[in-house]
RNA sequence: GGGGCUGUGGGGUAGCCUGGUAGCCUUUCAGGUUUGGGACCUGACGACCCCGGUUCAAAUCCGGGCAGCCCCA
């Protein structure tokens, strides 16, 4: 398996054989997830939903269908989705019922139920989903899937001013988890008009780096508005008594596609490297018996583990008659962080082997120091974030020329340039950047404003609102 | 959206051109000997993607479908 000189291959081969998912389902874009790669994306779940949680959202489910006539109710909600929903054959009564390609016409019925007075706001709800889109691009695991899996975040507000914060808010929440934790950086990204989340005002996503260095969009946030609120009447009386409609935004991170980033992000030659937060087992021990010492040795292996178990860490002991030569690729593959050998050596000096998979370091570790292992668990995934920070340091170049702009993209970079406007009428210019220089227009920085200090529109020449970014997606 | 490649036991493949015997490696299962970086011996289970056509006969040729992968827009 190799990563840089083929990045494709190398990521189909690591999902068959590290048991992430199985690809024989046979339906197109519908894959099943194995439980080493659920309980990834269930550490991930947890994660996210606790983040949420303390910023005051609450867990709910809505129902997977949606009614059409709820489906229709915001326009241009309607005309960027309908291509892409999965409708339900046979149904009882009149309505027809799309499969939830998203859940704002779902939530939004309801909101218009709940909501009444100024006090029932701010409403921040979210729900854990998997959500269903016809994709007609090419398919790929867990990249693009026609089923994903998800958390939506469905908040209201008094005021645009509130709703705006939020925005930000959500912003901050990728930045704490997915790239703290996950060890995944990203540019937040103010997409250009023709580019935004149907039926927002703006859209900004978030562009994760992959080894081809092409880019993937990962959670996005979008300010809604009063769209929706006037489409589905969600009103409510201020402090005077005067109605007004509410403001809106949703926030949609999804698991299975981080981690598809987490895969390719962090792994290596010789397989998966799981952050150590998510890593549904965080030390294998490896007992290394013979028929005479197995006795002993799985009673130590078993000390040890409950040891660390009440550390509050994931454990397991491999304690399976393949040897141990056999044990260590195949944790190796599975990306487990650090892997403890115990054999009758370690029993006699009160010292363990301890190994650590993004290294590939054996060092000894003392019985009475096992407690070190949480510390070194937070560097093990310090490490896995500064090697991707560096990867995504240099690839970001100033381009003045379509010339540049032309090289920048030949070498697989992303350029910063000038640019016209990102709203309707640079529409033209970005059209022109897709034709002749096969990349996008992925946006301007949401969490800075960048003035273009004057300069020139790198495609038209005519005077720079914005200061974007272009790159090659998938 | 356009183009290309591929589909043979659980996985990887040979056979296909030139129609007739499904071969190999691995996994799995059972038993035994082993166990400090992918163990060995013996035995067993297990396959031609689907539908149609041509033919005495189809894994093989033809048509269609489905699925996976790759490249381009």
């Amino acid at each position: 398996m190799n990563k840089e000189k083929n990045f494709s291959k190398w990521y189909s081969d690591i999902l068959e054989k590290a048991e992430i998912i199985d690809l024989r389902y046979g339906v197109k874009g519908f894959i099943v997830i194995r439980p080493w790669g659920a309980m990834i994306l269930e550490n991930m779940y947890q994660l996210y939903e606790k983040a949420l949680q303390k910023k005051n959202h609450k867990s709910c489910f809505f129902p997977v269908v949606i009614p059409e006539k709820n489906f229709k109710k915001e326009s241009s909600h309607i005309k960027g989705f309908t291509p892409e929903v999965f409708w339900l054959q046979k149904v009882q009564g009149e309505d027809k019922l799309a499969l939830r390609p998203t859940s704002e016409t779902a939530f939004y019925q309801m909101y218009s139920l709940w909501i009444r007075s100024w006090r029932d706001l701010p409403l921040k709800l979210y729900q854990r989903a998997n959500v269903f889109r016809y994709e007609t691009k090419a398919t790929r695991p867990l990249i693009r899937s026609r089923e994903f899996y998800w958390i939506e975040t469905h908040d209201v507000f008094a005021t645009r001013e509130e709703a705006e914060k939020q925005v930000q808010e959500d912003i901050e929440t990728t930045e704490e988890i997915m790239h703290e934790k996950f060890g995944i950086p990203f540019l937040p990204m103010k997409r250009p008009s023709w580019d935004k989340f149907a039926g927002s005002v703006y859209t900004i996503g978030s562009d994760v780096l992959m080894p081809d260095s092409k880019l993937i969009q990962q959670p996005s946030t979008h300010l809604l508005g009063q769209n929706f609120s006037k489409a589905f009447n969600i009103k409510f009386k201020d402090e005077k008594g005067k109605e007004e409609y509410v403001w809106q935004t949703c926030y949609g991170p999804a698991p299975s596609r981080i981690l598809a980033s987490v895969i390719s992000t962090h792994g290596d030659d010789k397989g998966l490297v799981i952050p150590f937060c998510i890593a549904p087992i965080q030390i294998i021990i490896i007992p290394i018996f013979n028929t005479k010492n197995k006795k002993n040795v799985l009673d130590e292996s078993k000390k040890i583990k409950r040891e660390l178990e009440n550390l509050g860490l994931r454990v397991e002991i491999d304690d399976s008659e393949k040897r141990p030569g056999e044990k260590y690729f195949e944790w190796e593959l599975k990306g487990v962080p650090f892997r403890l050998e115990i054999g009758e050596k370690e029993i006699k000096e009160k010292k363990l082997t301890l190994f650590t998979r993004d290294t590939e370091k054996k060092e000894t570790l003392n019985m009475r120091d096992l407690p070190k292992i949480k510390k070194f668990g937070d560097e093990f995934d310090s490490r896995l974030k500064k090697k991707a920070d560096d990867f995504m340091k240099d690839k970001i170049v100033n381009c003045k020329t379509k010339q540049d702009l032309k090289k920048a993209m030949e070498n697989k970079k992303i350029a910063r340039v000038n640019f016209c406007s990102i709203e309707k009428e640079g529409e033209k210019c970005a059209e022109h950047v897709e034709k002749e220089i096969h990349a996008e227009i992925r946006g301007t920085l949401a969490n800075k404003r960048e003035h273009p200090k004057g300069g020139k529109c790198i495609i038209c020449n005519k005077k720079a609102k914005e200061v974007v970014y272009i790159g090659k997606s998938y």
